[in-house]
DNA sequence: TCAAAAGTGTTCGTCCTACACCCATGA
DNA sequence: TCATGGGTGTAGGACGAACACTTTTGA
């Protein structure tokens, strides 16, 4: 049963319960992850997930999306990936009061400079490798999202959600190589990526230049499919014959 | 950041943090799970996942292990599979208050017949296909435990929870058949695991008869790793060509 | 001696990998 | 005409699917 007979709602210390968004981008080829600066303590100065309460009359999603305009810029959010990550209910985990906080996931495809919506602390896009250091338990949650995207990049689509609307198979592969850090053949990234029905479709006729030079190339809208198969695995991990 | 400054823990009407648990095992070769009869409104005479408060003083792990514990009725615990699945927060999930609810997905061996510790509410193993209609929105967080339970086998080692300390690959084959739902070839499975380092290690001169008759199997452990590299993947899935 | 379950071998196709090579564009 | 990035072709190897076959036990 979820909640037993005869409760009083008001007998324990409250749980407070928050969102916290680890948001990632890519720009100039690096994976960017949107942060805010801590004014006050605990951990004043530090750089801490971008997040905030659930209100009574939403879920966390919806809280989490909200959060997500609030603290982009971003008119409009619809249709951006976001994901539930996982929940972090450590007793300790903030000094103050009890908080259980729902860490979702959520890509962009372009990374709008504006900063901080309504809020006094200023969002700021931070490269993911120079992000440690965070309040509260959100290192470990950085950690854990950022796993999480690198592994469903293996066996979804997602991979897309990092792409504007049109995007070149060249955009698409800097996707891959820049979450994992590990460089692709391009001829078999393109070949696997077409073979798979529903990843991408072509955009008839429509090319784009991406470097300034070299050949235009052909631009893909993302496909109807949402999991990849066979997957897309990335090479020499762990535990695998090299 | 997490808690906005000057936040007062008693502004809001309070979040009620429960655990719910979808406990799968394995009977007489088909998949059951854990289920109590709900005695009062409401859905009064509706079965319902196990669960219950988070206390001020644990983590929903903590809680989630407590709550094995009891429901199961087994001593020792520890060791036991346990993973978080997802939290439901719809405002109207439970119609009394607002609950905020973690989900988690358990996996366990054999299956003790012992039902209920210390909650009045029996437990009962049941057929996970003639499972539906819970209460609350039960049946949801089943369908995305079964699912989550189902693609984990793809590609970790998580099969073995299932398992006893010391089991044939006959019965670790059993697992996934009934997991999924299909039959796999036999010789092809025991290669794959074998090749598989770290999945599963022998028990030297250990044999077990299975059925009462035939060749006596050869016994495993469980390894140490944890995600199968190259995964094993479920035959003939949609978006898949067969 | 038969049924049942474990375990081995083999073939064949498919997919992945690795490269080599050609095409189109701007400087 | 050269550098740059897009796109095609192809040979070799690894892996998985399918299935024939042997082994060891209890009835």
């Amino acid at each position: 049963m979820t909640v037993p007979e005869g409760y009083d709602k008001y007998a324990h210390e409250p749980f407070a319960v928050t969102v916290d968004l680890a948001v990632f981008t890519l720009r100039a080829g690096a994976l960017h992850v949107l942060l805010v600066e801590r004014g006050q303590d605990p951990y004043a100065g530090h750089w801490a997930l971008p997040g905030g309460f659930v209100q009574p009359d939403e879920s966390a999603e919806t809280a989490a999306r909200r959060e997500l305009a609030e603290e982009t810029g971003l008119a409009d959010v619809t249709g951006l990936h976001l994901e539930q990550l996982r929940t972090y209910s450590e007793p300790g985990r903030d000094p103050r009061m009890r908080v259980v906080s729902v860490a979702f996931t959520a890509l962009l495809p372009h990374a709008p400079e504006a900063h901080g919506g309504s809020d006094a602390a200023a969002a700021r896009w931070v490269p993911y490798d120079g992000a440690g250091s965070l309040a509260f338990d959100h290192d470990r949650i950085l950690a854990d999202a950022h796993d999480r995207v690198g592994a469903k990049l293996e066996y979804t689509c997602l991979a897309t959600a990092f792409c504007p609307p049109e995007f070149t198979l060249g955009e698409l592969q800097q996707v891959y190589e820049t979450v994992w850090g590990t460089a692709l053949d391009r001829p078999n990234f393109r070949r696997k990526v077409l073979a798979t029905a529903g990843f991408v479709e072509p955009v008839p006729g429509a090319a784009r230049l991406t470097g300034g030079r070299g050949k235009p190339a052909a631009l893909y809208r993302a496909g109807t499919a949402t999991t990849l198969h066979p997957p897309l695995l990335r090479p020499s991990r762990e535990g695998r014959p090299v």
